[in-house]
Formats: C-alpha cells, sequence, structure tokens
DNA sequence: GTGAAAGCGCTAACAC
DNA sequence: GTGTTAGCGCTTTCAC
C-alpha cells in the first residue's frame, strides 16, 4: 500500500515534478511523458494522498457542518441540499454531531478549525456567552444555519420566517371564523421556535382583540408524544374548548391529532389544527394537515451558496429570510 | 491568521519540540515551561494545524461514510448511531452522498481513499463489475451496510433479516386467518427490499398452500405515493379483493392506507395492512401499523464498532444479521 | 519540457 | 528537560 509519488515518478523514470504535473493536468508535458505516467498509475493503483496536497496548498476542500441531531427530517434535508450544493463546487462535508449537547458545538468549532476546513455550516440552537466567545475567534467564515443570531454576532444567518408564518397562519385560522385558539408550543430556550412562532400567534390574536385563557397554552418539547401531552392537558384543563389549535410544529400537530382522535373529537368538525413545517406525512395523515411550507432542502442549498461566496470574500451581510407559504387542506373548519 | 508551533515556540522563547510536547501532553516538560507555553497559546488563540499532523503519523481520525441520500430516516438514523459511536472513539465523519447515482459510489470511494481515512461505512445500493473492482483494490477496511454482498466480495456486511423478517410477518397475516394476501413492493434490482422481502412474503404463503392471483402484485418505488398508486391498482384490478395487503416498508403502508381510507374502506374491518420498518409515523397514524422493528440506529453503531475492529486488525466475517421482531398494532384483523 | 530543491506545519528520534 | 534535525508526500519556483 502506500505508493508515493517519489515511487510512480520512479517506475516512469521521470522526476516528481513531472508526475506532479500529470496529476493535475498542468502544462508543459510531452505526450511520451504523460502516457507512460499515466500507464504506471493505471498499474499500480496509485491514488494520491491528499493530506500531502492540502499541506502544501495550506487549504483543504473540506466544509465543517455541525449539526444537533441528524435523524431529524428537517436537519437531514438541509443536509441533503447543502451536499447538493457543496458537492458540485468541489467540496466535501466534514459531519459533527453534537447530539443536543451545547458543549460540544464548542469542542466542534475548534476540531473544524484544526482540520483546516474552508467554512461552516453551523446549525444553531441555544447561544451562549461561551459560543460567542469561540465563534469570534474562530477566523473561518461561518454561516449560521435555524437562529437569528446577526445582531449578536457578524455572521450571516439562513432562517425561515419563524414570526411571519406563525403569525400568518394564526390569523388565517381567525379569518376561518375561529375565536378560540389554543397552543401547543415549545420551551423558549428555543428562539426561532419557541419564542418566535409564539410571538407570531401571539400578535395576531391581539391584532383580532382575540384573548388566550392560560389553560389553552401548553409548553413541552419537539416530540410528537408532547403534542399529545399537550392536547390532553388542554381538553382536560379547560371549561370551554378551544375550536382550534395552533401547533408549532407538525410533529406537534400529529400528536394533538392523535390524542382528539382516541377521544372521540372529530379533526375539523369538532376541533381544527395546524402545524408548522409542512413534514413528509402531514399530506398523509388523515385529515390532510394545514401548515406552513418551509423549505428545508432549499435553507441547505441558499445557506451553502452563501458560505461559498463568503470563502471567496463575498460576505453576505445580515439574515437571509427564506419564503414561506400556507398549504390549505383538511384540519380546519370554517365556521 | 495561521499561527504555527514555529511562532508560538518563539514567542514562549523555546523549541518547537517543547510546544509539541505540550500540545499533545506528552512527558518530559518542566512545569515552568508548560506554563509558558500554555500561556502564549492562549493569548494568541492558537490552534494547531491537523493535517500536518495527519501528514506526519500518516494517518488522519476520519471515517468516510457513502450514502445514496442523507435525508431517509432510515439512512439518517443509522448515521447517528455511526456518529455515536465514531466520536465517542475520536474519529469525525467525513459524508458524502451518491444522490441514488450509482457511478457516484466508485468516485466517492476513490475520493476518500485520496482523503487517507481510516475506514470507509458504504451504504450499497445495487453492485455493479465496476464497484466490484473498485472495492477490491481500495485497500481500506470496508464494512457495507444494507446489502448483503459478504459472498462476492471479503467485507463485512451489517444487515437487517430482510427474508425471515418479511416471512414471519406474513405467516403472521395467516395466522390472523387472511388467506388472500396483496403484495406491495418495490422492483428488484433492490437485493434487500425488493428481492428477499418478497421471496419471505411468497415462501410464507407457498408454505401454507395460499396462491398468489397476479393482480395481487404491485411493483413500484419506495415513495409513499406508490404505496397509494398500488393499492388503487390492486382495489381496482382484483375481481375477489384480498383481506390483508403485505407492503414491504412503511411508508407503502401509509400510501396503502391512505387509498383505503379515501374511498372508505375500513382499516382493518374491511382489509388489513401491514409494513415493514417501524418508522416514527407508525404508531401515530390511525389505525396505528403492525410493521416490523428494524433498528437502523442500533444498526449504524454494530456496524461502526465491526468497522473499528477491523482498522486495529480484528476482522469480522461475513455477515452481522440485525435483530427485528413484529409490533402487533391495529391495523390486522383476526378473522 | 524537465528536474532539483525548498518548504508547507508538524512529530519523533537523537544528542546534549 | 530541551533543542536540533530529518523527514511525512506533495507543489512550485527556478534553472537549464
Amino acid at each position: 500500500m502506500g505508493m508515493t509519488i517519489k515511487e510512480i515518478a520512479k517506475l516512469a523514470g521521470v522526476s516528481k515534478s513531472t508526475v506532479s504535473r500529470v496529476i493535475n493536468d498542468a502544462e508543459h508535458v510531452s505526450d511520451k511523458a504523460r502516457k507512460k505516467v499515466q500507464q504506471v498509475i493505471e498499474e499500480t493503483g496509485y491514488i494520491p494522498n491528499s493530506i500531502a496536497k492540502d499541506l502544501k496548498r495550506n487549504s483543504t476542500n473540506s466544509i465543517g457542518v455541525i449539526v444537533p441531531r441528524i435523524n431529524t427530517s428537517t436537519i437531514s434535508s438541509a443536509v441533503e441540499g447543502i451536499s447538493n450544493i457543496m458537492y458540485d463546487n468541489g467540496y466535501n462535508l466534514l459531519l459533527t454531531n453534537t447530539r443536543l449537547d451545547i458543549k460540544e458545538e464548542i469542542k466542534y468549532l475548534e476540531l473544524l478549525k484544526e482540520k483546516r476546513v474552508s467554512g461552516i455550516l453551523f446549525f444553531a440552537t441555544e447561544l451562549t456567552s461561551k459560543h460567542l466567545e469561540t465563534l469570534n475567534k474562530i477566523d473561518l467564515p461561518v454561516v449560521v444555519l435555524g437562529q437569528d443570531i446577526s445582531e449578536i454576532v457578524d455572521f450571516p444567518c439562513v432562517i425561515h420566517d419563524d414570526f411571519n408564518s406563525a403569525k400568518d397562519i394564526a390569523k388565517y385560522l381567525v379569518k376561518q371564523g375561529h375565536q378560540r385558539i389554543a397552543y401547543i408550543g415549545v420551551q423558549e430556550y428555543d428562539i426561532a421556535v419557541g419564542q418566535l412562532r409564539k410571538k407570531g400567534y401571539a400578535e395576531a390574536l391581539t391584532e383580532n382583540n382575540l384573548e388566550v385563557p392560560e389553560e389553552y397554552l401548553y409548553k413541552g418539547d419537539f416530540s410528537i408524544n408532547s403534542g399529545y401531552e399537550g392536547m390532553k392537558e388542554i381538553i382536560e384543563s379547560s371549561r370551554q374548548l378551544p375550536t382550534a389549535v395552533f401547533a408549532v410544529t407538525d410533529s406537534l400537530a400529529l400528536g394533538a391529532i392523535k390524542y382528539l382522535k382516541e377521544r372521540d373529537y372529530q379533526v375539523p368538525e369538532d376541533i381544527s389544527v395546524v402545524g408548522i413545517g409542512n413534514s413528509d406525512i402531514s399530506s398523509w395523515i388523515t385529515p390532510e394537515l394545514t401548515t406552513v411550507d418551509y423549505d428545508h432542502l432549499k435553507a441547505g442549498e441558499e445557506a451553502s451558496k452563501i458560505l461559498l461566496k463568503y470563502i471567496t470574500g463575498d460576505k453576505f451581510k445580515g439574515k437571509l429570510l427564506m419564503d414561506y407559504h400556507i398549504i390549505e387542506r383538511e384540519s380546519v373548519k370554517k365556521i
């Protein structure tokens, strides 16, 4: 194993330089020499060592990706989009998975720097001051996905329009005649989902002079089960039942619907439900879920394009808000 | 940017070797020198260049992963399992995505060799002779996931027990009294899903002296929609309706159920449905799907452990069949 | 068109 | 305990 350029040179009866030129399709090589070298490479199955090349060039064609988990449809779709763009531009992906451990993010930021990646795509969750410190001294192009931190740190962010999309679909519910709209959300340490979507919901209701009793508000985690539990709690604790439920994710909406079905409430006849995300299954459950379409794959692609430009010195300022649109399906009744 | 060990040495008033020793927690460094070096590293924010280190040591702590797509729950779960084990053992993941393009697999095999990864985890789909040729000359530890090619190429394979699990769940259907069992599958170029699961289904029926009319057999792709279309075709073309449907994946089962609901067939009262895979949503749809549980995360973990041993010279022979078990839920009626 | 030589940033004998 | 030195495998001037 471990053929080197030197050995190839020897076998082909030329110098290392000539072999290098052949490998890199450079000019100034006679046909004869080129043929000979190619033949030797073919015979020996020589594969160049890109570590050495990278060291010499002082740059790798790798992009670091930091995710909190890989097996969610949101993230894996974004990573699919990232790989589309990056591979087309000759970059590889160094994937690091923090498994939801915030401290690991800092470790991976440094690890990727050690590996001398050309840039980093960072799926942010929660940002501590330690993060900002590390981010600021990393001295590497970074694009942040999923959270808007463009105000506190000088890196481009690619985010979904959580506030406006939440507000729009809440307004849609009001427009369909709903006045009592419950809320199933997540903890507020998650800015995008926990805070912004809730704010959109709240603002839509306030603007329509609608009040929300405390019993209509539930906060859990991101699991389907949390939607189930949330719906249960709302139903059990409400003196007057809501006519609609606003769930901050499709998974939560799915859990809510599950509970309603079990208790023989008809969706949407008795209670309407909306989600956010347009997940794969949202159109395959019964009733089909009315939701907001976020294009995660495209978000991954856009973030990649921004990073690529950033690497070449053309830095995008501020944040890119992704498009969204409401998908009307069957889970909302007009009353 | 680009601090080097040399500059740190100069600033700390010691030699490169001493700095190297400090970085690598080696012995034979005085407390005084160590303190001084650490201080300079802290002040300058120096981060070692692991490219240079890797070149010197002639090995990287990276593992190559080749997937046909990343945004499927099956694959992303396996990758999650892989990252669990690999990170715990100090390895990073170099992720390559062929986007279902078989030719890319060969390209990536070579790319990963160039990158001098320590080993490769290869999610195989279809294997051509060109693949085998590349695989054989790659001279790197490789573990294959998803397809059993342990007979044709000398690499460990980690696979689900497609044949037996399919046979078992088909037998389960028979045991519940079903005699007319339709089949919704995928093309046979996919050995594991297309051939093995079908064979399991067929054998279960034959052993019970059950015959299958041609109209009960449908082959599509892996999409939910394909399950929908398959169910439609079976219903429309059958003179006598089946009492049960065997779908080779949960997605296909989901599509089938969707169609049945739309046409007002009750599941399982009118027609029973089973899937394979125990996907996230299988327990959240109505009715909850009876299916076979495959633990993809664990498959990723097991494959990683095998690769790790392989790298240290301890090669696993043949194939590892993963456990499975039938999950009885609500989509099958006893008749 | 081709080769010799320097050097990318690091590690690891080896000498002191 | 510390520094000097010789590479790791490659690219890239610079001569010729």
